[in-house]
DNA sequence: TTAGGGTTAG
């Protein structure tokens, strides 16, 4: 069976030529339906399912007994949502009919043009606008709006420079969410950056910054760029209790990676007693599983239950996601299978989870699933399995899907595909195949990426290679710390010290700093942090003591420190010692003390899990009876009796 | 005849 079988032709877009009679487009009400392939397609960034609406079933089947302009006007809005070419057909019976040759109706060519606009077809709305006899703040809107959001920022400007020309209409308040809708995700700054703050300016002086659609708008523009002070000014001049400015507020925080001040946004909205609605619990989702926060989560969880919200696929969606990144596959998976709103999204976020976690038969029987239910994998769905299969080191199935990717029509691979498949490759010790991947893909290979070869040359103890790329990266990033460390890595598994010792001397040199390693701990709503070695938490003294209790009894049953983990700066003779002090080891001794024995234990590290702790955590889950979940900056492991579910493999 | 905010990957 192909894994990417091409869509089957929808009833209401197969075949179809603008000559063909409109009617004969239509099926006809009695007939038979025609099994089509459910597609999701992206408008206005909203996921919508393209089959036949009943609005247009509606329209459809009044249009035979009564054409009229304003029937076709709700036509034109009805085929906005379901098919670009249906649009195109009614434009031109619209023309045959003489129902445009009015030159001073206006409701009909708008609504046309904002067919075009919305199908992101601009320069066809802009023909439908130039053959107006009279154009008004509507028709300049909808226009605007559909150059903003093709991408054509500079031409949405243009527009709206030339709207304020003309002295017959002036911008409203529909005009400045049309062309901020824009600009907000233009990246790299530069001129359209001090556009975004000369937009912000008229809106000022038109007295138009203090209307809750403006203000959301203008929000959204300055988060995108990360302007939390710019926010917070708009925020402050919108005199409402708008829930959607509140909800905007709440994700500028959480686009500029603030998540203290979502929560705390959270607590004032709720505090004024305005209602969360899906868009804020998807906010809060994504925000207490990015910090770990499980018990915050549940309680979100629990609010948005008694709230009475309507779900729908994008909250459930985040709150999917947001149990897999506390490390509860069990609640993902159950809040996937109880929801009823399925869509690509749901089985991307589910696959992604089951691959993180270790799971990729799982993860494999989901996308199966999803074919039979006849939702059609994305881009994003084959790079989440590609990952599973890199998680759990499955080479050959990786390649197979890939491969499928390259000889079919379909979705054609992007960087991200390629530099998965490589990381795959050099991860599973094939270091020459992940190479001769890189050289061969259509795309220039990125420092990270590089990055993560050299990684995997550390992991296999190819020092000839490693050696050559940390060579490439030192040029190109001559100032992050990550290539240095990799670099002296495979050093210290080689047991060549001193070398490692110059590598660490050639970043001092150079004034490089490491990240500091942190590890996390949840407990009763707190979170409890730890550094290397560190002795600043309130019970230190309890927690080391417990520690070296800890080592003793794993060390009785079998665990032999590797010291080749110990950092490259540390004496021969303490370099034993210096692994015992880790963060994730200090984290887990003070878990096991705050919590009645047998509980399952969630610890977060900021850095890749230490080879020498992942060893030290199986024991430690053999000792105490405890299930261990770890989540590092690529994965989850899950510590039962002695083992780990990444198979020692990651 | 027109409008603002949220979810997966990187």
């Amino acid at each position: 069976m192909p894994v990417f079988p091409p869509p089957t032709p929808c009833a209401l877009n197969s075949t179809s030529s603008p000559a063909r009679d409109l009617f004969d487009a239509i099926p006809h009400r009695n007939a038979k339906p025609v099994p089509c392939r459910r597609r999701t397609r992206r408008h206005g960034g909203r996921t919508t399912i393209s089959s036949s609406s009943p609005t247009l079933s509606a329209a459809r089947d009044r249009i035979a007994d009564d054409p009229t302009p304003r029937l076709f006007s709700a036509l034109f809005k009805a085929a906005s949502s379901a098919s670009p070419s249906m649009g195109a057909q009614l434009h031109a019976q619209a023309v045959v009919r003489g129902f445009l040759d009015d030159a001073g109706s206006i409701i009909l060519p708008t609504a046309i043009l904002n067919f075009y606009a919305s199908c992101r077809e601009p320069d066809l709305a802009r023909r439908v606008f130039d053959a107006m006899a009279c154009t008004n703040a509507v028709t300049w809107n909808a226009l605007i709006k559909g150059y903003a959001q093709a991408g054509r920022r500079e031409e949405a400007l243009e527009l709206f420079l030339a709207m304020r020309r003309q002295s017959h209409v002036a911008p409203d308040r529909y005009t400045f969410p049309a062309l901020l809708s824009g600009i907000g995700r233009e990246q790299g700054g530069g001129c359209m950056q001090e556009l975004g703050g000369a937009v912000h300016g008229q809106a000022i002086k038109s007295g138009l910054n203090r209307d809750p659609f403006v203000g959301a708008s203008l929000v959204s523009m300055y988060a995108a760029r990360g302007a939390l002070d710019e926010v917070k000014v708009v925020f402050d001049d919108v005199d409402t209790l708008d829930p959607v400015v509140w909800s905007s507020l709440i994700s500028a925080y959480v686009n500029c990676k603030e998540e203290e001040g979502a929560l705390l946004t959270f607590y004032r909205m709720l505090c004024r007693d305005i209602k969360p609605r899906q868009f804020v619990y998807s906010s809060m989702f994504a925000v207490c599983g990015s910090m770990s926060m499980l018990e915050m989560g549940r309680q979100v969880h629990a609010h948005s239950l008694k709230s009475n919200t309507d779900k729908d696929a994008a909250m459930t969606n985040a709150l999917l996601t947001m149990y897999s990144d506390c490390g509860c596959i069990r609640d993902a998976l159950r809040v996937f299978n109880s929801n009823d709103i399925v869509d690509v999204v749901s089985y991307n976020s589910i696959i992604l989870a089951l691959g993180q976690h270790g799971h990729p038969k799982e993860a494999t029987e989901l996308y199966r699933q999803m074919n039979c239910a006849g939702l059609m994998p994305d881009d994003v769905t084959l790079l989440n399995l590609l990952s599973a299969f890199n998680h759990a080191g499955l080479v050959h199935e990786g390649l197979h899907i890939f491969n499928s990717m390259l000889d079919m029509e379909g979705i054609k691979p992007t960087y991200q595909h390629y530099a998965c498949v490589a990381d795959m490759l050099a991860r599973s010790g094939q270091i020459g195949e992940a190479m001769k991947t890189i050289y061969e893909m259509p795309f220039e290979a990125e420092a990270p990426l590089w990055r993560i070869i050299l990684g995997a040359c550390s992991k296999h103890r190819d020092i000839r290679t490693g050696t050559k790329i940390a060579e490439m990266l030192f040029e190109m990033e001559p100032y992050e710390a990550t290539n240095y460390i990799l670099l002296g890595n495979i050093y210290t598994r080689l047991g060549r010290w001193t070398e490692a010792e110059k590598v660490r001397n050639m970043m001092e040199k150079r004034g490089i700093d490491r990240d500091d390693a942190f590890s996390w701990i949840e407990i009763s709503q707190r979170t409890h942090r730890f550094g290397v070695d560190d002795r600043s938490h309130p019970i230190s003294r309890e927690i080391y003591r417990n520690l070296d209790r800890l080592i003793g009894s794993i060390k009785v049953a079998g665990y032999v420190p590797d010291i080749s983990f110990a950092a490259h700066n540390i004496k021969k003779d303490r370099r034993e010692e210096s692994l015992h002090y880790h963060c994730e080891k200090l984290a887990f001794a003070f878990g096991d003390l705050a919590t009645p024995s047998g509980d399952t234990l969630r610890i977060m590290k900021n850095l890749r899990v230490c080879g020498d702790c992942h060893c030290a955590y199986k024991y430690f889950s053999l000792i105490t009876g405890r299930e261990i979940i770890l989540r590092d900056n690529h994965r989850f492991h899950h510590f039962n009796k002695g083992a780990c579910s990444c198979g020692d493999y990651w």
